[in-house]
DNA sequence: GTGGTCTAGACCACT
DNA sequence: GTGGTCTAGACCACG
């Protein structure tokens, strides 16, 4: 994972959202363990207080349980997983939506910028 | 247009997307003369100063002038609307396609999520 | 208000407490602003993050909105609060209940231990 | 019994209130022997170190006793017994009180919620 | 070792 | 002035 350190996006909402994406993707598994806080501040090289942040707020949305001493589960519980990844996949396909429409492309036309920029990157 | 001041998003950086997108979609036309930045500022309930701030950056894009005395106008340049129009688009079919594989889905994928969020809101 | 340093209950958290029973009680009402970070640290001889992490927990519940620059308000929703006021009110009979009964009380008796107490301190 | 792992209550804490719950209550009578520590643990599935900090504690209170080579035992003195189960209850009651008064509710009102969340239970 | 709380203080963004 | 992010570092609680 690359942190970017430049952009005004916040390090610890770069962090949720690398490891939400991991959760919700399937790569991080429920019941799985979390890099321990500390040790995943020395190796982004960042303030553990950060990462903790982090950790926390995804607590908050019942992605992952921590125990003391234990260190950071992601949920066990799978429906919050599933569940995860709908909420945000339909957050970035409305918001891309959104975004090119007022750019005033159609449906159709957002499809062809899409599959055209699908190739380039192939 | 409606202000989220609850977001992260700062204000001052949602005026901006919204003048340009009017812009980019051509609602707002070459030369044709943006509200002032008070009457914008009374409209948004928003500090005049946060709308200077807003038509400042812009200026530095070259996407609008001000002229002292007369208002800030869009720029005359065709291309350079267009320019700013492919830049804008190319950005955000990026930025949607690097969220959505990061989910896992294949662009097929996406391309069926984004047809069946289109009709959500028709 | 008077914060116990000594206790193993987080200040962050009797702050949350507090503000919270200022809400739900009616003493704060909806759109009213809070006191500032800054002013609420020093007044209750804090460090400022401390009172920040207060008030940012309490807007994940939405309980308050925060306006850069401007402060952190109880949220305008009367709805909101009733609900808090009830949710607080159950959570502390039930957890009451709970307690007393595991203890060999009864409804009754525990009812009679109120009015007890409650004599006592008038 | 059900430990909660994910509150913030320490777990050596829940196994302390437990078990002096059971012994206020009269569940554990004078001299009775408690589960060893070890299979305290296994049962709850914690830490041998876990339940060995909470019997300590309670140790220090004498409530119970602990016999090299036999196990530890509730404290044979039937005062002490009655003593802490007064002293629990009023705690109980009093923190009850405080935190429902400052919600706005009077005594006779708490005692109202209190009958409606008694007969949900049943 | 793990996570949790707190402080002091810096710097930034916004109004 | 307001709130937001981040760091460095201390000390505690838990397993």
């Amino acid at each position: 994972m690359v942190i970017q350190y430049d952009t005004s996006r916040p390090i610890y909402r770069q962090i949720i959202e690398y490891i939400m994406m991991r959760i919700a993707s399937g790569h991080l598994g429920p019941g799985e363990k979390l890099p321990s806080q500390r040790r995943l501040a020395r190796e982004l090289d960042v303030n553990p207080n950060t990462v903790q942040r982090a950790y926390r707020e995804m607590e908050n949305q019942d992605l992952v349980e921590t125990r003391r001493g234990l260190g950071t589960f992601v949920t066990e519980s799978d429906t919050k997983i599933k569940e995860k990844r709908r909420e945000l996949s339909q957050e970035i396909v409305a918001e891309f939506l959104q975004q090119i429409k007022s750019l005033g492309y159609s449906t159709e036309e957002a499809i062809e910028l899409l599959e055209e920029c699908s190739e380039e990157v192939q």
